[in-house]
DNA sequence: CGACATGTTGACGTTTACGTCAACGTTAAG
DNA sequence: CTTAACGTTGACGTAAACGTCAACATGTCG
């Protein structure tokens, strides 16, 4: 329905358009292909709650702001967060902007334990990376000693 | 089948044995207990070649190496590595030890190719840190304008 | 000697995070 | 007007990483 006036933002650079920052928008596709995953998992972030891409009709249509969220969401994922636990923090980023002391206060606790755990990680990769190091050492003494 | 002296290495402390540095041993719900995972975790790893515990009988007997081991697995775990990644990276700690010009030659590049990756996932992860700080300010900033 | 704790091996169930169709609507080109 | 490209919503399939349960052996305490 409502076929209309839904084709807006397209031209990359509107020459001299006085009152628009030049609002760019992305499709399922070109989103999926910027960030190298599929419209499915797009698709399913959407019905996990994750994003929330505006509609033209019925088709999705993405902004900045839901670029950013899914920047966010994969960098998550890529260090090892299960979807709830990057719901869960991306869901703050919109709590932050609230007005209500116990919400906020109750919010920066969760920020000070993600924090604590992330900390923690960084060790473990530290940790890892000091581990890889050796064993390369090793190959390299090896090889040495191959003269 | 063959039941009988297969009880070794329990006592925690034998008095005075002259010719062993008390080497400690574990069964799978010690272990277990000890890591905070379950013993069918372990059996599974186990089963997927990850670790290969000795056996006294049909029971398994983990030692300090099988515990290193494991220990490693779960770190590696825990900031987001599949299993099978892990499997080839705790292989590689076995490999070190090889003599062979080639084999050496091919850990080492993977290696290489796992200290990128490891070091791209640190910048993953400090960027995650500074956006997580940059919420929790503007909470502090918002819960003093409530002054 | 019986109960109980702990171990063993299957076999099957479950959750997460998508992949893979199928069936359909909508512009854009030829 | 047909075809093709891209979008939509279900519905079902699947791989990874275990959980759960059954059926059994073994050692130990009272």
């Amino acid at each position: 329905m409502t076929p209309t006036a839904e084709a807006t933002a397209q031209g990359g650079t509107t020459p001299a358009a006085p009152a628009g920052p030049a609002e760019r928008s992305w499709t399922v596709g070109e989103l999926a292909d910027e960030l190298g995953i599929t419209t499915r998992t797009l698709r399913f972030y959407e019905a996990e709650g994750l994003i929330a891409p505006a509609r033209a009709g019925s088709a999705r249509v993405y902004d900045h702001r839901d670029r950013t969220r899914l920047r966010l969401i994969l960098r998550g994922k890529r260090f090892g967060m299960s979807l709830s636990e990057i719901r869960e923090i991306v869901d703050m980023y919109d709590g932050a902007a609230s007005s209500e002391r116990r919400q906020l206060e109750t919010l920066l606790a969760r920020l000070d334990e993600i924090t604590t755990d992330l900390t923690a990680r960084q060790r473990d990769l530290e940790r890892i990376m000091a581990e890889v190091g050796e064993v390369a050492q090793q190959c390299r003494d090896r090889l040495a000693q191959l003269s």
